[in-house]
DNA sequence: TCACGGCGTTTGCAATTGCAAGCAGCGCGA
DNA sequence: TCGCGCTGCTTGCAATTGCAAACGCCGTGA
């Protein structure tokens, strides 16, 4: 009976596949799973395997990756910096724009802990002592004003590190 | 090749436990498994499931994407090059973020065209006839709006307890 | 009204996972 | 010669995966 930390996989799959707009039925079929397992993995009913998961992303088309994570079968030591060392990498951006997109996605992730009890071994040196009723904080407006006005500080050069 | 075998995540665990230096009854206790089907998995006359895969990996001080690599559970580990696919891979981001954060990179890059600055360390982007007032057009107001919007009813997530 | 097709869910079952117990071989000390 | 501990391997067996078939529900058209 021990369905031990199943609970978020199912609900992120339904999310996403409702993201989607698709039905369960055609998820099922796109990624080569039958429907009734699809509706049990989704209550969170069943342990889908590696493969399954595997076929489940693809169907989706999302990262295997993200919902290994999700799945707590991949611990997510990386992905947090794989989005800024994307930005920084990116030649298109300029920098400003860069530094605004690194903004952005710092806020959301200050923000939002989306999917956060899955996996025990959760580090979060961070403090939480706010509770967010907006969902764009401070942060996000503040990272958005040297482009809305600009003249000002425009030196916002307070790197965080990460990795 | 420079890729190991895809084939046969079994010759793989026992190549690393063999580097390791530990014996099958070692690594099955380190990684929680019985001893018996540790070897049947080494000798690839099982498929271990993604949570036994993840706990070898970690008795075995390895990557659990590597072995996954191996057990072809994941497609070519893309580098996230690609912002858009770092932001796509991020599992802490919501879809509605996601959704913020790709629009917002879309429109600098449609701001921004060209590959003039390729390095991304100088932070010496033109000034001369750039676009330094209104560098963000429409797309990104636009994309900010279903965040600006203060109405905080996105539950989906609706509870239902079946016997 | 009934029939059709879609939706998600429930049920029963073959196939498989994963484990406890046991087996055979090897090296070492008494 | 035993016994002990270590190595890996084989054998049943409970529990689970994953599927085919069938169920109830709802909207649409004849």
């Amino acid at each position: 009976m021990a369905l031990p930390k199943v609970g978020s996989i199912g609900e992120y799959i339904r999310e996403q596949r409702q993201q989607a707009k698709i039905s369960l039925r055609q998820l099922a079929e796109a990624a080569g799973v039958s429907n009734p397992y699809l509706s049990q993995i989704e209550r969170g009913l069943r342990k889908p395997s590696a493969e399954i998961l595997n076929q489940i992303a693809k169907g989706l088309r999302i990262s295997s990756q993200a919902l290994y994570v999700q799945a707590g079968l991949i611990e997510d030591r990386e992905p947090p910096s794989d989005v800024i060392t994307a930005i920084r990498a990116d030649p298109l951006l300029s920098e400003r724009q860069r530094q605004v997109l690194i903004d952005i996605y710092e806020s959301f992730r200050k923000e939002a802990p989306a999917g956060d009890e899955q996996t025990s071994q959760n580090a979060r040196p961070q403090r939480d002592a706010e509770t967010d009723d907006d969902p764009l904080p401070e942060e996000f407006l503040a990272a958005l004003e040297p482009y809305a006005a600009p003249s000002g500080n425009d030196n916002v050069t307070q790197e965080t590190k990460e990795g």
